[in-house]
DNA sequence: CGACTGCTTGACCTAGATCAAACGGCGTGG
DNA sequence: CCACGCCGTTTGATCTAGGTCAAGCAGTCG
């Protein structure tokens, strides 16, 4: 079983293999085959923070940085509507009913393939659509758990939910008792569009959990936090 | 090709042939043998309104009536994260990251399968997985919209926006210049907990609503749309 | 008939929005 | 090198959408 892993593993293309994303969601589903065919299909990218993510029908790995997806209503409201933050990846077969927008809160790199080969291996490894499945129902909690934040939580139980899912997806090894600092990759205003808050609010939030010793600030993007655990007591649920 | 479907057709067991689900998003991917075998393993419930819906790892087709999932935050304060409408269908595989709870709103009908055939059947047949992924991508927008809603829509253009939701969901052959009528089947309180509201809100949103005349309130629960179109003006997106 | 449950309406209150001012870091140009 | 403008942020003062509290109404059930 080993060896006959490590047989394929030989097959693995060059440019895959020291690629981060190589026993990602999406990658580690495929054989050295697949991959060989993927490897020369795929195109690697760099885009800069704030360039909007085409939706055309390409699924792409997430290398590395962060983007959002945001809706916006008629007037101008926005709600961000979740995120990602690598290793995960973008993309999805059949359309969504509503438009949403993908936009790069990070420089960002991606390794994309069409979604006509994607969705064409569908077909032949069963695998890859229960990852493709196990995915969008992860996604799906995720937004289930922002519902529930936004119609019921209180601002600065926003807030500190807030914290504790970048902090989770930043350092996905944490520890819940020891501490964690960060870069927050958003501006207020992004904070604000994610929770249904305005900038102030979520401005006066960080404040106060900062003299709470709940969080220590640094050039406003940079952030401590004295415990997962700590947080976690905070935020509700 | 319609010989050969009708043949098929032939094979499918007496109890799937009058089913209201039988050319739903889950049956309509199984063919004569594997509806059979389905057949063995189902069987038929009748729900009571109220009643809980236990997390086993069952699927059921929703024959009949409507269902609430919700989630609870530590203090009690309530989030309905959406509703299943006949003929849909609940279940998923893998076990979700929180717990979510499943209630009958009005009496139902479910045709139940173990989890364990279905889990095996989606090896077997791609098109399962493909619809699988299909509803839960659906789910997923909907989740969606229902965050844009809670987080950036004011309370009338939530109420407005459910009523329409509901409107759809009972009679999905809708005209949207047309008016409809139907029995609202949850209470205000439902109503508030899955729009982020309290009762009195929900409740002076709708008397509001009736006096501009976009609807009509008989016996509390049955309401009548003047229009589709009408109430879309009123719901921000 | 009385008790209960779901709903409506009114009076008042507050969490968070809005409006406004000022701060600090950073890049640009003199 | 400093002066300036810009942008993201913080903080304060005030306002308001929606929450809370309270009363009363209409079905419904026993």
């Amino acid at each position: 079983m080993a060896a006959r892993q490590d047989a394929q593993e030989a097959d693995v293309p060059a440019i895959c293999k020291p690629c981060e994303a190589r026993q990602g969601e999406l990658c580690s589903a495929f054989n050295a085959r697949q991959l060989a065919e993927l490897a020369k299909a795929s195109s690697r990218h760099e885009i800069l923070a704030g360039t909007e993510l085409s939706d055309d029908g390409t699924y792409s790995n997430l290398l590395s940085g962060v983007v959002k997806l945001t809706r916006n209503l008629s007037d101008g409201r926005q709600q961000i509507l979740g995120f990602h933050f690598a290793p995960d990846f973008l993309g999805r077969p059949f359309k969504a009913k509503k438009s949403i927008k993908a936009q790069a809160l990070t420089n960002v790199t991606l390794c994309s393939f069409p979604g006509t080969v994607i969705d064409r291996m569908i077909n032949e490894t069963p695998e890859l659509g229960r990852r493709l499945l196990k995915h969008a129902l992860s996604e799906l909690d995720d937004a289930r758990d922002w519902m529930a934040a936004l119609g019921r939580k209180t601002a600065s139980e926003k807030v500190a939910s807030f914290l504790l899912m970048v902090a989770r997806n930043m350092d996905p090894a944490h520890h819940p008792q020891s501490s964690i600092s960060f870069d927050l990759p958003l501006t207020r205003a992004d904070i604000a569009d994610f929770l249904g808050l305005t900038i102030e609010t979520v401005s006066r939030e960080f404040s106060r959990l900062r003299s709470n010793g709940a969080i220590r600030i640094a050039n406003k993007r940079h952030i401590s936090l004295a415990s997962i655990a700590r947080l976690e007591e905070r935020c509700g649920d």
